[in-house]
DNA sequence: ATAAATACGACAATTTTAATCGTATTTATT
DNA sequence: AATAAATACGATTAAAATTGTCGTATTTAT
């Protein structure tokens, strides 16, 4: 429980990586997939998705590769979070609400408020933090 | 991502339950499951989970059920947690090990960073915040 | 033209989570 | 003593989510 995805833990390798390089360089996902030891197609989706997200730029072509586009200190995780794996939330009922249960249930409440926490915590550190 | 299980909400919702009624009553599983229309047996041992780390009191036989025993106020979140679930961590590899990338692996230091703001987190926040 | 890279939908495998089954034990009630 | 209703719990199955792979298309430097 409470556990982070591949995803995004690929998705933080790969900014990792490439924060320590030279900003202009560029960085193939084989060469992070080599070097980490990471499956090579599931992290140049994660890859895909960040360049569609803006976060990251994608150059196509041989010699071609990602370079980190956004600034990561203005990206909370929070958003990082929610922009790979959607809304956060410690139960499918904050957004889903196909819950018939939804009338009787007692911990609706609570368990918002353990979550605000939670998202409060997220918005609070920013990406770069995590990156360098 | 970041979920928690089906067994931490039912037993939430159980003690929740109980926390409302007189201490000294006894509640059933039966009387759970059908007010919350939760799954009898798991929901049950959930309850007998609580029951042996002396979370709650089981009584035996018919008229029996389970009744609170510890002061939810002197208890973490993160103990309840790691008591349902076992150890708290966004990654396997804080506890399993069985990671060969721990070598190359350069997010190890900043995952453990985020992780222990969460563990901070629930450990300032008690049992009885959620269930009261 | 070729080769090496990104782009991406569809599918398969694996793992984790959730739920059920079956049986034993306890004990209040009759 | 028999019964019934409750807890106790290991084993198994089912379902869902996650993770990984495949195939094909596109881009572009050489």
């Amino acid at each position: 429980m409470l556990k982070i995805t591949r995803k995004v833990e690929y998705a933080l390798i790969a900014l990792r990586h490439m924060q320590s390089k030279d900003p202009k360089g560029l960085t193939s996902a084989k060469e992070i997939a080599t070097h980490y030891g990471v499956p090579k197609q599931l992290l140049a989706k994660t890859l895909q998705q960040m360049a569609r997200d803006n976060l990251i730029e994608a150059v196509q072509g041989p010699t071609g590769g990602y370079r980190i586009r956004a600034n990561l200190g203005k990206i909370s995780l929070k958003d990082f979070f929610e922009r790979l794996e959607g809304p956060l939330g410690m139960m499918d009922c904050f957004f889903d609400s196909d819950c018939v249960q939804i009338e009787a249930c007692n911990i609706r409440v609570p368990i918002q408020r353990i979550n605000d926490n939670m998202r409060d915590m997220f918005s609070k550190m920013t990406l770069r933090e995590v990156t360098q």
